[in-house]
DNA sequence: TTCCGCATTATACTAAGGTATAATAGACAG
DNA sequence: CTGTCTATTATACCTTAGTATAATGCGGAA
């Protein structure tokens, strides 16, 4: 099977930048989308795409660091380098405390471009990756009663069949029915692996 | 008991700066420690200490993005906010990128510099915190002896006494002597516990 | 050499976990 | 109303884990 390229989406609003880039891109090996426009990438973009974002900060309308933002609030986890005309600190340390990959200023050197294009896509990769286990764990939670969601909590926390028992309400035999059918359909055999997986995805303690 | 009062660091070859940072950060109620150089600074702070760092990026010498590399080399976690008189983006964002906790423009807002003063010394505290939790597991796993480590790396990983004996070449008993010492030691009460712990401190799985 | 820490093994018992089977009962959807 | 899902409880049995006690052997430190 062959590994999809990887997708580059540049948006900026001057069409010479967007080709020079995309040529840049292209010639590199990576798959390129250009977007005059936040709106028009928005409307477009398939967020499931592996790749990047190469952003221009100043357009009008929608500006980069707006863009970024109403996709982070989309949950969305594709890495964004940032270019710049203007030497505007303030914007680039916004840019990089709300997680972008890079910020760069134009004239954009190829190298440099390119060298940020495969980093950020390197996260995407280790990133996405970490989603398909983490939503894979989750669809095994979603199987659960909610007593068996309960009976979970106290296993991770280490408490004693008889414990969780008394704590809800009802006899020792109860929970070990709740409790194996817990391991069945989280798919472990094992106390810790099941701590393993619950610690991923933030389940607390009881 | 009084909470020490957090200690604001002031590196700035520039005494005026130095002068007039330290006093808005005095009249806010920091202790404050001014430096007119990386060296100077280096030579006398205690990395112990509970605060923050601001730093001036253009010094003669060591600048301030030299110093941030040195600091993290030498495994500090003082947080750091660069000072910054020139509008040089590839320097902040590589600073950020270095985990800098913010960049500012001279000449500086005071609320600005207070603002992210107050929340440096707060990623500092957490930071600290879970560094003193993680030395405390440390502590206790350094009373392993190797045998009850190599024990504990099975047990976390979900692996029965039986099984365990088998891989290490003995009988089920010893591993039990091993399992209790280490659950003794480790001063917890379950394997979820356990599990908990040396997930804390990346103990990977066999 | 002697003492101590470490690793080992054994016996014996208690407690806890895991599995199988079965039955009851309420809630809710078709 | 009937069947399914969920939660519950019970009996019985087997497997593991945990604990206590004791003893042996080895190697390094005093």
């Amino acid at each position: 099977m062959t590994t999809p390229s990887p997708t580059v989406f540049v948006v900026d609003d001057y069409a010479p930048v967007r080709r020079s880039i995309s040529r840049v891109l292209h010639a590199a090996g990576f798959a390129v989308a250009a977007f005059a426009s936040a709106e028009e990438f928005l409307a477009q973009c398939d967020p499931r795409t592996l790749g990047c974002l190469v952003l221009d900060v100043a357009m009008p309308a929608l500006n980069g660091l707006e863009l970024q933002d109403i996709l982070a609030k989309a949950g969305s986890v594709l890495p964004i380098i940032f270019l710049t005309g203007t030497a505007d600190i303030p914007k680039s340390v916004q840019a990089m405390k709300h997680g972008a990959s890079d910020f760069l200023t134009k004239p954009v050197n190829d190298e440099d471009l390119l060298a940020a294009v495969r980093v950020a896509i390197e996260k995407n990769r280790s990133v996405r990756q970490q989603q398909t286990e983490l939503s894979e764990i989750r669809a095994r939670l979603a199987t659960l009663t909610p007593r068996e969601r309960e009976v979970l909590e106290y296993v991770v926390t280490g408490k004693l069949n008889k414990q969780i028992a008394g704590d809800l309400g009802t006899v020792e035999q109860t929970v070990k029915v709740h409790r194996a059918r817990v391991m069945q359909k989280m798919r472990v055999r094992s106390v810790a692996e099941l701590v393993r997986l619950t610690q991923r995805c933030g389940i607390s303690a009881r």
